[in-house]
Order: structure tokens, then sequence, then C-alpha cells
DNA sequence: CTGTTCGCTCACCTCAGGGTAACCACCCAC
DNA sequence: GTGGGTGGTTACCCTGAGGTGAGCGAACAG
């Protein structure tokens, strides 16, 4: 594994982790992928206010580009007003999973130093 | 822990993991954190090779990031011609260690959704 | 005397990802 | 009738990460 020097790969990617970075590339992605990990079928307002800062344009592309890469389920009930609820499918739920060391590692960076 | 809704945080990161992708958010620096991790010890021109398409510059000014972020470690020997070598702290041996999982999760995805 | 190696630095430019703000259709409460 | 809440879309703007190309300073090969 770990085959870095690969120029010859087909898709142009060297090795698994920048597949990944692409998918989680958005500014906040992470944090949206977060917020559907602590309760799954969230709501576009919810997340709104979870993510604090995120535009609703932004959201709303996140959203779909994530949907795209097939880790988030877009559920839209046709009422009104308008309810759509947006969950992780069971690779976006692994994806989480596999980010989970990398928040043990930036929480630990956070705590100082002190404790290598 | 992965209390998303914390807007008192000091720093204004919410949670570990975007403190993580701050360090690792340029374009090409898991990259350059796994050609160290295949071996310690890279110099400068090395890894221009091993990282096909990073120009001298972003490979210079990414280094510098990493190096200030203190996951990677810069030796300068003064030689003629220069030789500086590159290697991971152990916060960068931890910080890959880390990537791991993310890099099997996007390893996976890429061999097709035919096993989930 | 020219070219090459090495590890950069500097000035400049491009472009896409993200920010801003307005707007839509629909219904309810006041 | 007007204000708020739902989940968006559209148009435009703007910043900064990254790309381009040149040069540098010493030594050594040819």
């Amino acid at each position: 594994m770990a085959t870095l020097n690969r120029p010859g790969a087909p898709d142009g990617h060297v090795c698994g982790i920048d597949t990944a970075m692409e998918v989680i590339g958005g500014k906040w992605k992470v944090l949206i992928l977060w917020a559907l990990h602590e309760r799954p079928h969230r709501r576009f307002g919810e997340l709104r206010r979870l993510v604090p800062g995120i535009t609703e344009k932004v959201l709303a592309s996140h959203l779909r580009e994530m949907e795209a890469d097939g880790i988030v389920d877009r559920v839209s009930y046709d009422e009104v007003p308008p309810r759509v609820e947006y969950a992780l499918t069971p690779s976006g739920i692994r994806l989480n999973e596999a980010l989970e060391p990398l928040a043990a590692w930036g929480g630990e960076r956070r705590e100082g130093r002190t404790s290598p």
C-alpha cells in the first residue's frame, strides 16, 4: 500500500487519501458530516443553525455535492411548509468513522503540546 | 465528544476535526505527508519528484507551513550544493496514522460501489 | 565559458470556491 | 395585509490559494 509514486493511476489520484480529500474538501463538509453523525435526519434549517457561519447557498450546494458523492441521503416530504431531511448513507457513516482518529488528533493538539 | 454546537469555542473551532483540516488543508499536504511516511529524511528535489504536479513554490510554502504546524522537521546542512532534509515529527507521524482509515475509505470507494 | 545541480525566493496572474443579497412559492398567525 | 417560517435559486462579487516563469549563488563537469 501507500504507493505514492504512481503517476499512471487512471483517475489522476495517487492514493486513497486524495480521493477522500476531494469528498470532504468543502469548507464546511466535515462539520455537516459531524452534525449528521450526532443525530440522523437533520432538517435544512437545523443544519444551518448547527453550523455557525455557513450561508444558505453554500449549505445547499455542499449538501448536493455530498448527495452526489453518495454520502448523504436527501428525503423530501411533499408538505407545506416544505420539509426535507438529510441523513448519512452507510458510506457516509463509514466516512465519519474514518474521520474519528483525525478528530482525536486535532483535539489532542488543541489542548496544547504539553502532552505528547 | 463531538459537541458540534459550540459557538463559544475560543479559537473559533467547533470540534477537533476542523483543527486537523486546517493543518492538512493544503492541496498537496497529505501527499507530502505520505511521501515522508514511506521514508523519512526526504530531500526537497526528491519530494518534488515524488509529488507529481506540484511546483517548487508551492512545495516550499507547504513545507514551511507544515514546519510551523510542528508536523515536519527541516534540517539544513550547510553544504554546497545545498542539502535540506525533511522528516516527520512525532506529531506528524501520529497525524499520518490518523489519516490511514481515511485512506482506506478512499481506496474502497475507488474500487467501485459494488461492495458496501 | 557554458551548463547543470540544488533549494529556494520574488513578482505577477488566474480562477474557482465561497460570500452577499435579493427573490420565489406556499401557508399560517397576527 | 403583513410578517414570519419553510427550503431553496439566481446573479453578481471578491479573496486567497495556487500556478507561471524568472532569477540567484556557489561549485563542479564538460
